[in-house]
DNA sequence: ATGGTCGTTTCACGA
């Protein structure tokens, strides 16, 4: 079983990449990040003619997330309860959809970015990681059999290996003790980075900014994760990074991260 | 401190 996830950057300008990337690498579980899609402008048609069920979420345009799924997508959840505006209109921001797909409870995430320091949203950030975090802690008291994966994008660089240059980052997000203790508190609950053995370091990342050439001269940021329970990270027996799929016209800024399972016994 | 390039509900803003 493969599952994936992918920061594309809007879906609609990229469904053809999407697409190809579930054929090229046989992808079972797709988790997608800023969709900038809504629901009714998704375009399901020709993944659903894949074989893939859909659930997604998204009202505007930096947001929205999204599962695919050719095996199984049961108790789809928006949002999660403790999130900061969860029940609202709109509140979940579309930045969080979970389900369970062939036995694996998924959760595709699109951490708020932060901005600055100093901006009121870096302060939401922090909010939102620790309603997550609370969320998960339950997740696993409920069920602490069902393999869980939380997928996306984190926009949380939690090592100095996984930025290309700490000079840059001297204000900003991504690096703060904060942001990386909000991001370490889930290994304390027992979840694990099931990616980075496969995928080791240094100057592996995941996304890179469209400016001034940084994919070119692999200037990036390692900020898209599987975060897997015991009992998922178990069954793990691969990742990798599709790099390539950053290459070219018409790429997002972010590859997709994808990640190999065994099949439960 | 600023800029560079994308995508969108575009001549503005978020990433």
């Amino acid at each position: 079983m493969r599952i994936a996830t992918w920061n594309v950057n809007s879906v609609r300008s990229r469904i053809d990449r999407v697409e190809a990337l579930l054929r090229r690498h046989d992808i079972d579980v797709l988790a997608v990040q800023e969709t900038k899609a809504k629901d009714e402008q998704f375009p399901t048609m020709g993944l659903q003619a894949l074989g893939y069920e859909v659930a997604m979420v998204g009202y505007n345009q930096w947001n929205g997330v999204a599962i695919l799924s050719r095996v199984g997508l049961e108790d789809v959840k928006i949002g999660f309860p403790g999130m900061p505006g969860f029940g609202e209109p709109e509140a979940p921001e579309a930045r969080a959809i979970g389900a369970t797909c062939g036995g694996v409870r998924v959760w595709s995430l699109y951490v708020p970015n932060g901005r600055k320091p100093d901006d009121p949203h870096f302060h939401y950030k922090l909010r939102w990681l620790e309603a997550l975090r609370a969320s998960t802690e339950g997740w696993l008291q409920e069920s602490p059999n069902l393999p869980l994966a939380l997928v996306g994008d984190w926009n949380v660089a939690p090592f100095d290996d996984d930025v290309y240059d700490m000079k840059d980052f001297k204000n900003g997000t991504h690096v703060t003790p904060q942001e990386r203790a909000a991001f370490f508190a889930f290994q304390d609950l027992g979840l694990s980075d099931v990616a980075r053995p496969f995928t080791p370091g240094p100057d592996v990342y995941t996304y890179w900014d469209y400016f001034r050439k940084r994919f070119e001269r692999n200037r990036g940021l390692r900020i898209d994760f599987v975060l897997g329970s015991g009992p998922f990270a178990d069954r793990v027996t691969g990742a990798f990074i599709d790099t390539e799929e950053r290459s070219g016209e018409g790429a997002s800024d972010h590859a997709p991260l994808i990640v190999e399972l065994r099949e439960d016994q």
